[in-house]
RNA sequence: GGUUCCGUAGCUCAGCUGGAUAGAGCAACAGCCUUCUAAGCUGUGGGUCGCGCGUUCGAAUCGCGCCGGAAUCACCA
C-alpha cells in the first residue's frame, strides 16, 4: 500500500472522528494533495464551508484544535484552518526503506510496452558543435534514459545533415583558399577545419557576392553525381564526422541509428502526389505544390519547388512516414529548437490531413534557446561558444578546484584525470540539464559554470562523502543491516520519504518530458543529506544496530542518486 | 500585423494539474574544520510573483485585457 492510499483509507475515518459519525465521510470528498507542510501528507477539506453553511455550529476555519492520536497506522493527526496534518509512523517508513533497499530495480518504472523513437542532435557538417547542440543532445539523451526509466522502449536516432548549399559553402572555400589544407596537415579537428572554410566563404561572397553562383554549380554537380564534387564531398564529410565522434565520445552520446540527409532527401515525394490524389494539396501554374492551412490559422506551406525539388518539409513528411512503418512507433519525439514550432506545427497538420492517425502521437520536444549576456549566440561575430572549447574549460576547472582541495593527491595521475573529465562534465550537464527545457537559458563565458551550490558538482560530492563512510565501515567490519529496533529520526523518515519518492519523480519528469525535474530531485535528496551529515556522525555511534540501520539508508541514498543521476548522464565518483 | 512562448529577490533559476508564512543557489554580511571529505553546514539582509480586471472560501498558479521581451510566418534548412 502506498502511502497516499494508506491516507486516504484514513481520510473518512478521520474526518468522522472529528465530525461525528452523522457526518456522510464519502460526501466529504477529502482530498490529499502532494504539498507538504508539518505532516507527511496534507489533507484539504474542501467541502467545510458547505458545511458550515448547513451546520452554523461548524464554522470553516473551527476545527483547529481536534487533535487524533495512533489512529492505526497514523501517528499524529492535527489540524490547522481546514487543512488536515497526517503523519504516518517511523515503522511505516522503516518498512519503506527496507522494500527500497533490497529492490533492485527500484525507480524502473514497469513497462508500457510502447515504443518511442527520439530524434536530436541532427548537426550540419559544415561547422563544429556549440553550446546550443550540446543543450540539444544532452537533452536529447537524457530525455531518452528517462523514458526507458519509465518502461519505454526508445530508440535514439540522429539525422545528419550532410548535403545542400551550407556544405557546398565550406567545399568551395577549401578549394579556393586552403591550399589542400587537412586535419593531418594542420593538426585542426576535422569538424572545426571545415568550420573554418564556412567561415572564408562568408568573407569571400562579402568580398565578392557572386560567388554564390560558383556554389549552386557545384550543388548541380553534386546532385549530378560529378565524381570530382563526390569526392571532395565525403572527404570533407568524414573530417567532420571524425570531429563529432570526439565530442559526443566526451559528453557520452550515442545512438540507435544515423540517418543521412542524402540519404533521405528526396524522401516523401511519393507523399505530394497522394496529397494531390487525395485533394488536400493543389498544383500553382507554374508546377509547384502546395498545402493550403488557411483554414486552420496558418499560411499555405509549399511542398515542392516549381522545378520539381522537394523542400525541408516535404524530407520530413516522408521520414517520418517511414519511421512509422518501419518501426512500428507508438511515439515518435523530436528535440529541436523552439524556433522550429511552426515548422512542427505544420507538419503535423500536414500528416493529419494525408489521414495517418499516428500524427498525434509526434511530440515535438521545443526547447529553449541558450543565449549569451548579449543575446543569440552569431558564428559571424565570433559569439559562439565552442563545445570542445566549453568541456576543455571544464575539466581544467575541475582540475584547478581539485588541485586546490588537495583531496584527490594520493589517487594516480590517470585515476586524477578521469576524475577531472567526470567532474568537469558534471558540472556543465547539471547546469544545462537542472533548467526547464522550454525555457531559454542564459549562460555567461565570463563567469564560470559554479561547482557550490545547486551544481552537479554539489551532488557528486555529496555521494562521495557517502561512499566515503561506507568504505570506512567496510574498513570496520560493521555491515548494512535492517532491524527492527533501530527507530528512525525525523530527519531519517525525511531522507527515507524522499528517497521512496523517487519513482512518483521518475514518472512525473517522462510524463513532463523534463530531466530538470530529476536535477531538481537529486538536489532536493543532496541538500537534505548534508543536513543529515552535519549533525549526525554516523561512524560514532555506538548503538550499533542504530549504525547498521544508518548504512542501509545512505547506502539506498546513494544508490538512488546513482540511478537519477545516470538519467541526466552524469557518472557520480567514489571520492572527489 | 497574425500565431506561439516567456516575464518570480541584484543575478541564475525552482514553485504553476488553485491551497497554509512564495523557495533555493550565486553575490553581500556574520558564524562553524582536535569529530565520517568545509565542493559542506548555520544565520542575517533582500519580493507590489510585469500591470489591471475577473472566476473562487482561497490566485504566482486559471480566464480576459494591457505593458515589456523572444521566436516564427521563405521556391533556407
Amino acid at each position: 500500500m502506498t502511502a497516499e492510499q494508506l491516507i486516504a483509507a484514513k481520510a473518512s475515518e478521520a474526518v468522522k472522528a472529528i465530525y461525528g459519525a452523522d457526518i456522510d465521510a464519502a460526501a466529504l470528498q477529502v482530498q490529499p494533495t502532494r504539498k507538504e507542510f508539518e505532516g507527511d501528507y496534507t489533507l484539504v477539506v474542501f467541502p467545510l464551508l458547505k458545511i458550515s453553511r448547513q451546520a452554523p455550529d461548524v464554522t470553516g476555519n473551527a476545527i483547529g484544535g481536534w487533535l487524533l492520536e495512533n489512529c492505526a497506522e497514523i501517528a499524529a493527526f492535527n489540524s490547522v484552518k481546514g487543512f488536515l496534518n497526517l503523519s504516518l509512523s517511523g515503522v511505516y517508513w522503516q518498512e519503506q526503506l527496507a522494500a527500497v533497499s533490497s529492490d533492485p530495480e527500484f525507480g524502473r518504472l514497469p513497462s508500457t510496452g510502447r515504443r518511442i523513437m527520439v530524434e536530436f542532435s541532427s548537426p550540419n557538417t559544415n561547422k563544429p558543435l556549440h553550446l546550443g547542440h550540446v543543450r540539444n543532445n544532452l537533452l536529447g539523451a537524457s530525455v531518452s534514459d528517462l523514458l526507458k526509466a519509465a518502461g519505454n522502449e526508445v530508440i535514439k536516432v540522429t539525422l545528419v545533415n550532410d548535403r545542400g548549399v551550407h556544405i557546398c559553402k565550406s567545399m568551395y572555400a577549401w578549394q579556393q583558399r586552403f591550399d589542400g589544407a587537412t586535419p593531418e596537415s594542420t593538426g585542426k579537428k576535422g569538424d572545426h577545419l571545415v568550420g573554418d572554410c564556412y567561415v572564408e566563404y562568408a568573407r569571400m561572397e562579402k568580398e565578392d557576392p557572386s560567388v554564390i553562383d560558383k556554389v549552386h554549380e557545384m550543388l548541380v554537380k553534386w546532385e549530378e553525381g560529378d565524381p570530382e564534387v563526390r569526392a571532395l564531398w565525403e572527404k570533407m564529410n568524414s573530417w567532420v564526422f571524425d570531429g563529432f565522434d570526439k565530442t559526443y565520445k566526451a559528453l557520452g552520446i550515442t545512438f540507435d541509428k544515423t540517418y543521412y540527409e542524402h540519404d533521405t532527401y528526396l524522401l516523401g515525394k511519393e507523399l505530394v502526389q497522394r496529397g494531390l490524389d487525395m485533394g488536400v494539396f493543389q498544383r500553382d501554374p507554374d508546377g509547384s505544390v502546395w498545402c493550403d492551412l488557411t483554414a486552420d490559422g496558418l499560411d499555405r506551406k509549399l511542398l515542392l519547388r516549381s522545378d520539381g525539388t522537394s523542400v525541408y518539409i516535404t524530407q520530413d513528411l516522408g521520414t517520418a512516414e517511414k519511421r512509422f512503418e518501419e518501426y512500428h512507433l507508438d511515439s515518435h519525439i523530436y528535440v529541436v529548437g523552439d524556433e522550429q514550432n511552426y515548422h512542427f506545427q505544420v507538419l503535423k497538420l500536414i500528416l493529419k490531413k494525408l489521414g495517418f492517425d499516428w500524427a498525434d502521437q509526434i511530440y515535438h520536444l521545443s526547447y529553449g534557446m541558450v543565449e549569451l549576456p548579449e543575446g543569440k549566440m552569431k558564428s559571424r561575430e565570433g559569439t559562439v561558444v565552442d563545445a570542445d572549447d566549453l568541456i576543455e574549460k571544464m575539466y581544467e576547472e575541475a582540475k584547478a578546484t581539485s588541485d586546490e582541495s588537495g583531496k584527490l593527491a594520493e589517487l594516480p595521475e590517470e585515476e586524477k584525470d578521469r576524475l577531472y573529465h567526470v567532474i568537469g562534465l558534471g558540472a556543465l550537464k547539471y547546469f544545462i540539464l537542472k533548467v526547464d527545457p522550454r525555457k531559454k537559458m542564459l549562460f555567461n563565458p565570463k563567469e564560470s559554470i559554479d561547482f557550490n551550490g545547486n551544481t552537479g558538482p554539489f551532488i557528486q560530492y555529496t555521494h562521495a562523502r557517502i561512499m566515503s563512510i561506507l568504505r570506512k565501515a567496510d574498513e570496520r567490519g560493521i555491515s548494512a543491516v535492517l532491524d527492527k529496533d533501530a527507530v528512525l529520526s525525523p530527519k531519517e523518515v525525511r531522507l527515507v520519504k524522499l528517497v521512496s519518492a523517487y519513482p512518483q519523480k521518475v514518472a512525473e519528469a517522462a510524463e513532463a518530458l523534463s530531466p530538470a525535474l530529476i536535477a531538481n530531485y537529486c538536489y532536493e535528496l543532496s541538500k537534505e543529506f548534508n543536513q543529515y551529515y552535519h549533525d549526525t556522525v554516523i561512524l560514532r555511534e555506538a548503538d550499533r544496530k542504530l549504525l547498521e540501520m544508518r548504512l542501509v539508508l545512505i547506502s539506498t541514498l546513494a544508490s538512488v542518486l546513482r540511478r537519477a543521476m545516470n538519467i541526466l548522464g552524469i557518472e557520480l565518483p567514489d571520492r572527489m
